[in-house]
DNA sequence: CACAAATGATACTGCATAGTATCATTTGGT
DNA sequence: ACCAAATGATACTATGCAGTATCATTTGTG
């Protein structure tokens, strides 16, 4: 709390009266961080081009947000903590992730109408589907070893595996 | 130390002769591990019976081995410590992960000159999306809220789902 | 200006815990 | 039985850090 303070060029007394307490102030920068990554994904779901590359497009914006600097840091912590600071999994995985699932789900229920995904998929399914399907390959190893993010090369030779994967599996009968 | 030293039975200074350090005393633990789980899950793959049962007994056996409390502990140590622990995430990846990952392309490239699996798939990345198909579901939400470990029912229908869309994008055209 | 509220600077307390040092006790081989 | 090595018990040191307390300074408002 004392580097935070003085990092943000205030003192601990104003931090102390505007969080009360770490897990307070961790808690707002978690909220706000989620929120803007969110919304930050949520934009890059295009929907006026074929699927192959609204997915491909959605994906390589998935993949750098969640390996920026600022979501990484956060994970590691909400995964180690996950016991230890009430709410911030819940948080994390609420706002987070499960928002992704959603938006993505809408925008494949949507394709289903139109015939372009299989009448009998669940749409929440396949979501859940494609975005693991992305963290597949060079996120998993950056995660677990903490190596310098992969450069823009591997994560769209990840992602198109995603995509031809998914719509192998999901596309029109 | 001291307290893994009270509640193995022993003292610090006989815990300080056998490992130099909490550092080392982690590593040897989590090698441990790696070690027994990976072996745990490399004979959940049995190799004579058709492709989806076979899928099926691994994933299941495979969501159960990650999370179990040993595994999971690792996992968020692993993830918050990347950084702290020289050579834990590393080791996590290389002889954890990457084993994972070997084997089942291992069995994905001898079914493949069966004609089981197409012949165009590139086996490594078609485990990484097996794997990672069977941890899109219940696997997402255990590891980020740190809830009590799903039930069997869960994780077998997220398995199921799993290999069905694997099977429907990597099984002969 | 005057006064109150907010902000700043900083010292202090309390706790957890890794690592070290010291001395006592047990164990195993001859 | 004897000695050396291993093990045990425990006190001590050092460090990091959240949270609290105290007092000084700035800022905004009538």
């Amino acid at each position: 709390m004392s580097a935070i303070a003085a990092r943000a060029g205030g003192s601990k007394t104003t931090l102390w009266s505007y969080f009360h307490g770490k897990p307070a102030l961790f808690m707002a920068v978690a909220e706000d961080l989620i929120d803007e990554y969110g919304a930050r994904i949520e934009i890059a779901l295009v929907r006026d081009r074929p699927l192959e590359e609204a997915l491909g497009e959605f994906g390589r914006h998935l993949l750098a947000a969640l390996m920026s600097e600022p979501i990484t840091a956060l994970r590691r912590i909400v995964t180690a903590e996950a016991h230890g600071i009430a709410g911030l999994g819940a948080a994390f995985h609420e706002q987070g992730m499960a928002r992704g699932w959603r938006i993505v789900a809408q925008y494949f229920a949507d394709l289903q109408q139109l015939g372009r995904i299989r009448s009998d998929a669940d749409c929440m399914r396949a979501a859940q589907h494609f975005i693991a399907l992305c963290q597949s390959g060079c996120y998993q190893e950056f995660m677990a070893k903490g190596t310098r993010k992969p450069n823009a090369q591997m994560i769209a030779e990840d992602v198109e595996a995603a995509v031809n994967t998914f719509c192998a599996a999901y596309g029109p009968n």
